[in-house]
DNA sequence: TAGCAACAGTTGTTATAGCAACTATTTTGC
DNA sequence: GCAAAATAGTTGCTATAACAACTGTTGCTA
């Protein structure tokens, strides 16, 4: 590994093309008055997927800080796209789950998304994913 | 491109990898009590290579919002690491320079970041930086 | 079983991100 | 020349990021 090479900025990059993507999908979401924001839409999407889960896991699978998340998810419930349940057993515990609107809402958007997504990786191939998808795995375990 | 391909989550990727990074270097800062925050630095960096610039130049170098330019100088203006002078002609512009305190600093913060990026790049080749470099570019570009 | 550590979540504070609106200049266009 | 447009930078506002400190609950252990 040359010297060159690790001066070279890729912190610098990495944070370039993730604010162009975040621009990009917040005018996207603005311009159709989705009344969302970019990461508002990723506890959204995770919580589609998982239908009921917590605020830790919820942390867990955005990579997002608790306190964030606990955030975030205040203003999805004044949105009325998330309701908070109790745990009956663990009083400590929140289970999180979207509403009905909460689906409308993913269902209106994702399409959305997935045409983004494609924007992106237009003349990128799968193994330009795959190749990514390597490197970016590789740093974040090297990183202690 | 494949459907499955385009719906994985590269952002989610990059994000964490970021946050990974940022939280590392962060951290490594505070150990050694540097006082200073990663895009403090990011900014203290770009001034020690181009001397004198203005806050536009600035967010064109760093990717970063002029509003968040101004007000990270105003942090480094208080600690002392910057400096501001008026332009004689245009009464609109400020440049901005480094002091000797504000050397000082990116000469002793320096190893440390050179250390870092070292870690992160563990176990990658050149080629892998390069194919990095190119596929962040390429998505770069695609993005409107 | 009393005390305390561990855990789930919230709140306070500081920093970065970005839009809108603002002041103060300078340039353009007629 | 002068009004309008463009430019440089700041300030107000809301959202996300992360640490510290806090409340309340549960689990562990002497």
């Amino acid at each position: 590994m040359t010297d060159t090479f690790v001066s070279n900025p890729s912190f610098f990059k990495l944070d370039a093309t993730l604010k162009k993507l975040r621009n990009y999908w917040q005018k996207q979401f603005d311009a159709k008055q989705k009344d969302i924001t970019v990461d508002q839409w990723l506890l959204v999407e995770n919580l589609y997927k998982h239908k009921k889960t917590t605020h830790n896991e919820l942390a867990r699978n955005t990579s997002k800080d608790i306190t964030t998340i606990s955030r975030i998810i205040e203003l999805l419930v004044r949105k009325g796209l998330v309701q908070r349940e109790a745990d009956s057993v663990d009083r400590r515990k929140v289970y999180l789950q979207l509403t009905p609107a909460g689906v409308e809402k993913y269902k209106d958007v994702k399409p959305m998304v997935h045409d983004m997504r494609k924007v992106g990786w237009k003349g990128l191939s799968e193994q330009d994913y795959n190749e990514l998808t390597r490197i970016l795995d590789t740093i974040y375990e090297n990183v202690p």
